[in-house]
RNA sequence: UCCUUGGUAGCUCAGCUGGUUAGAGCACAUGACUGUUAAUCAUGGGGUCCCUGGUUCGAGCCCAGGCCGAGGAGCCA
């Protein structure tokens, strides 16, 4: 008999017909009550077993975890938990689930921290199921976005040869030996017996060759994983994430503010939607978890409340000199809160000043623009000040930056005069200003974290539990 | 990498001023139970107190070094 998902026989009117549904089991209740759960959906199906039918030994081998597959008939539940049931006629165990070894006990309530320790088997709870399967719509929307949008879904590579990026430290790619590497005159070691006959690195950023597909298909946008090996252990860091770099030919700052904008709106609204029950379950989780915080530690808002009004309303745009001004005058400044206090003009912003900025003082998420070109990339575009230049940094409550793009610099001489000044060099990236010698335009783009994105969706603390299996300083298991 | 903080049963934690045999809840095992909802009830087993060294008559507790986790900072998406 075909198996029908969880998620299909909720919506099916019980009226006795024959079902089949295979599954985890997550409780057993009474020697006859098989809370089932095969991830269509969050909730469990309600499987009700006849105990002398079915066989102490039977009955011996469902156990939480146990996978197994049940052929019965669907009914009108007499119990009040749930409106449906099967009544078990046939049972089978596909995969038996010793309790004594299972090493997830669900009625422990384990902690995040040790389910990361086995990441390989906390799919198998409510939290993770929710959380992977928005991780899984908002991918989607991402891609329907910009399908929509007549975007080309460019595949830039993974290794790179480039390091002149500069977007932070890269993983080294060699098949040479590492004990006994072949060494050049100087003694070095020598890249021209590498498999690629040159020093290779994991991508920091699809960015660069994402402006040359720009540059020919108008728009383009990447969704692929990006590595950094910066040692760094925060809760939205990883060093291996994914990351969405659209690049769009003609477009000025604006037009990336307002596409970035409309994405971000789109992807949570369609997440909203297309995944009610989860979010609603992971609102519920983030509220018991706001309550362990002190009264002043807590957000204001719900996730659900927060998702919506991200949704509805205008995210604020100002430039870097406005938000300056906002802080240097601010009380918290003023009464000196902040560590770093707000003096001058062409400091680099502190978490706490953008998170002052988001949380506190516009209380929605802000777009930033126009910040000092001594902070920035090289690749972005000065402004007529000479000061600044066209970047924006889109930073949400909780999470900081999730968005950093910019308008590119499309003027050769200028563009190559900051590479000096940067001390990069410019005949490794002769490639990348072919694009702004033969037929160059303006044209701009941002990065997005994606695992960003889905913490602010499910309200997830920490970056490692919305990524399967995380990688982190240390940390590579799985 | 820096600062703060933690590591005790399978999990979540308590463990007083250094003192005899280290505790609880849940999980697990055994038994009971045909309308349960994290089922319930009874009984039972279960410990490298993170590691190494030191102080002490005596260390889960104090000291030093290390390993690992968490939170914050920096780097950024």
């Amino acid at each position: 008999m075909k198996r029908t998902k969880i998620s299909a026989l909720l919506q099916m009117i019980p009226q006795g017909q024959m079902v089949n549904l295979k599954g985890w089991v997550r409780s057993f209740r009474n020697n006859q009550f098989v809370a089932l759960n095969d991830g269509s959906t969050l909730h469990n199906f309600q499987v009700v077993l006849n105990m002398k039918a079915v066989g102490e030994g039977m009955l011996k081998r469902i156990t939480s975890g146990a996978c197994i597959s049940v052929t019965g008939s669907l009914l009108a539940s007499q119990g009040k938990g749930q409106s449906a049931e099967v009544m078990a006629k046939e049972i089978e165990v596909l995969g038996d689930c010793d309790p004594e070894k299972y090493p997830l006990q669900l009625k422990n309530r384990p902690s995040l921290e040790y389910l990361r320790e086995i990441a390989h088997l906390r799919f198998r709870t409510n939290t993770f199921g929710a959380v992977f399967r928005v991780r899984n719509t908002l991918a989607y929307a991402v891609h329907q976005f910009f399908n929509e949008k007549g975007f080309v879904y460019l595949n830039t590579p993974v290794i790179t040869a480039s390091d002149a990026e500069g977007a932070g430290e890269m993983f080294r790619v060699t098949t040479l030996n590492i004990k006994n590497p072949p060494l050049n005159e100087n003694g070095e070691i020598d890249f021209r017996e590498d498999f690629f006959g040159r020093s290779t690195n994991l991508t920091v950023s699809g960015q660069l060759e994402g402006e040359l597909g720009a540059m020919a298909l108008s728009e383009i946008y990447t969704f692929g994983p990006t590595f950094r090996a910066e040692n760094s252990n925060t809760t939205r860091h990883l060093a291996e994430f994914w990351m969405i770099e659209p690049e769009m030919a003609f477009y000025d700052l604006n037009d990336n503010m307002d596409i970035a904008e409309e994405m971000l709106k789109y992807v949570i609204k369609y997440a909203l939607e297309k995944n009610n029950h989860d979010i609603d379950f992971l609102a519920k989780r983030a509220e018991e978890e706001e309550k362990q915080k002190p009264q002043q530690e807590r957000a204001e808002m719900g996730l659900l409340e927060k998702l919506k009004f991200s949704v509805e309303h205008d995210f604020a745009r100002i430039t870097y000199t406005e938000a300056i001004e906002i802080l240097r005058n601010c009380n918290h400044n003023k009464k000196k809160k902040f560590q770093y206090l707000v003096d001058s003009w062409g400091i680099d912003l502190q978490s706490e000043h953008e998170r002052y900025l988001v949380e506190k003082h516009f209380k929605k998420p802000v777009i930033l623009t126009d910040y000092p070109k001594a902070i920035k990339a090289f690749y972005m575009r000065q402004n007529d000040d000479e000061k600044t230049v066209r970047a924006m940094d889109i930073l949400f409550p909780g999470i900081g930056e999730i968005v950093g793009g910019s308008q590119r610099e499309e003027r050769l001489e200028k563009l190559e005069q900051r590479m000096r000044e940067c001390n990069l060099p410019i005949q490794e990236l002769n490639w990348y200003l072919d694009t702004r010698r033969f037929g160059g335009c303006p044209h701009a783009g941002f990065g997005l974290g994606f695992e960003r994105l889905v913490q602010f969706v499910t309200g997830m603390g920490n970056i490692r539990d919305v990524i399967p299996f995380p990688r982190t300083p240390k940390n590579a298991e799985f």
